[in-house]
DNA sequence: AAGTGGTCTAGACCACCGC
DNA sequence: CGGTGGTCTAGACCACTTG
């Protein structure tokens, strides 16, 4: 019922076929709720009845449609206000939630082989094309590709400061990715994700075995734990055969009987 | 390059620069349980102790302990089961919510002058690449342009059902863009939205005034009410100076005294 | 079977803010 | 001021699932 990525992080009510599963009050008056707003008996920018008139109507206590009212307000379909009441909010953006899971699981949840090779490691490396980011700290520079049945996937190109993540000199990368190995072992209190189209440069056109200037799909992370840069990071994708879904539902769906 | 649509996640309360504001019982709780996992109080995969015991702990009932911890189990950093109890997350993936607003706003809120100019409206499209999506219903294909500070900004592409949406035939799309009326206007239960980079066509390079397979970022969406398709639109940026943004802040940052 | 999280209640009190 | 949403409590009961 919430947003989720395709590639992976399951949906939390996995429907058996056949089997009618116990909906509790507060999903019952969510559905309802969402229901009223889609057909619009409460439409854009109308108030709502107080939450003592709803919990009397669906005969239910105060918190209970307190609960279901906040997932709503969550998603931006309701505003609330102290003394004003609750209204139907006026949309004026989508909202979904982006799941970008470790390379390795992107790949194999895609049914493919997943492969790794990695390219190049050296301290001492520059930040990539912004400065003042590590303020000076000693920093680790890693290039690697990740496979998809044999042909280039991804190309990870990476900065990491030794500073927060000493381990990471002596930690050997030609078999584990930087990525799974970040994600899995240093703690993150802050991330910034940047997604853009690119032509491709000499060196994304090398690996990723695509002509130079045609279209890349780059996601750029940084990641920082308290106020200290962890990580930068460039992912590079080859345009053709890569996208990036995300799916939102606002109302579960019913089961055929 | 100052286009972008920002959003976080985890850290919803603007703070005023020197107003210490009230923070409640289940806020601070919920930060003491982040620098709990991100200092690695409380690793990767550890136990933590129950419900009552941190109730106890932290002087409150059991529910305001339960508040702090669901918001966790969102952010994917807590998982929870009925007799295991609870444990931190192994992360495997990077989540954060993507928020794309009306192109208007986008424009206006990165400090341009907003344009916007109709290209064409004519009855009877055909479903842009895909086919049996709209299942025979009646169509409306519009293709306009939105400007920033007079340069070409994104070129949008939809399709309209006007079996689910028959005010859209008569309405006047010249001065309002579809974009924009569609969001206030109508309804819908769910949305799938893709992201992906491509090489300019023809008709892209031609209005966004960009030479022909420079790579262009390119956002789709789906958006259904019931089982019904309702519109379906590409919407096309030139990817130089396009990006999107998330931002997500596990800690609130706290205030220099 | 027992222990854990999950739901729900009834009520108290608080804080904001529109009237 | 008064009405609304926001927080918190203490406790009951339920349902899942693992040891």
């Amino acid at each position: 019922m919430h947003n989720m990525s395709i590639h992976n992080r399951g949906c939390q009510s996995p429907r058996q076929p056949n089997v009618r599963q116990r909906m509790h009050a507060y999903e019952k008056i969510r559905t309802e709720m969402l229901q009223r707003i889609s057909q619009q008996v409460w439409p854009a920018g109308s108030s709502l009845p107080h939450e003592e008139q709803l919990a009397e109507e669906f005969g239910v206590a105060r918190g209970t449609v307190r609960r279901a009212m906040e997932q709503l307000v969550d998603q931006g379909l309701l505003e609330r206000k102290r003394k004003a009441g609750t209204k139907v909010a006026a949309r004026n953006a989508h909202s979904s939630t982006l799941t970008i899971p470790v390379v390795r699981r992107e790949v194999t949840d895609s049914g493919a082989e997943y492969g790794y090779s990695l390219l190049s490691a050296r301290k001492g490396g520059r930040p990539l094309d912004r400065s003042g980011y590590f303020a000076g700290a000693p920093l680790l520079h890693i290039c690697c590709l990740h496979l998809s049945d044999g042909r280039p996937y991804q190309l990870e190109d990476r900065l990491i400061n030794l500073a927060v993540v000493p381990e990471a000199e002596v930690q050997d990368f030609s078999e584990i990715s930087p990525n799974e190995w970040l994600l899995q072992k240093v703690p993150y209190s802050s991330v910034c994700t940047t997604l853009k189209a690119e032509a491709a440069d000499a060196k994304q056109s090398r690996h990723l075995q695509i002509a130079q200037h045609s279209p890349v799909f780059v996601i750029e992370r940084q990641t920082r734990l308290d106020k200290q840069q962890v990580t930068l990071v460039r992912m590079s994708h080859p345009a053709a055969g890569f996208s990036i879904i995300t799916q939102t539902n606002w109302i579960d769906i019913p089961d055929p009987e």
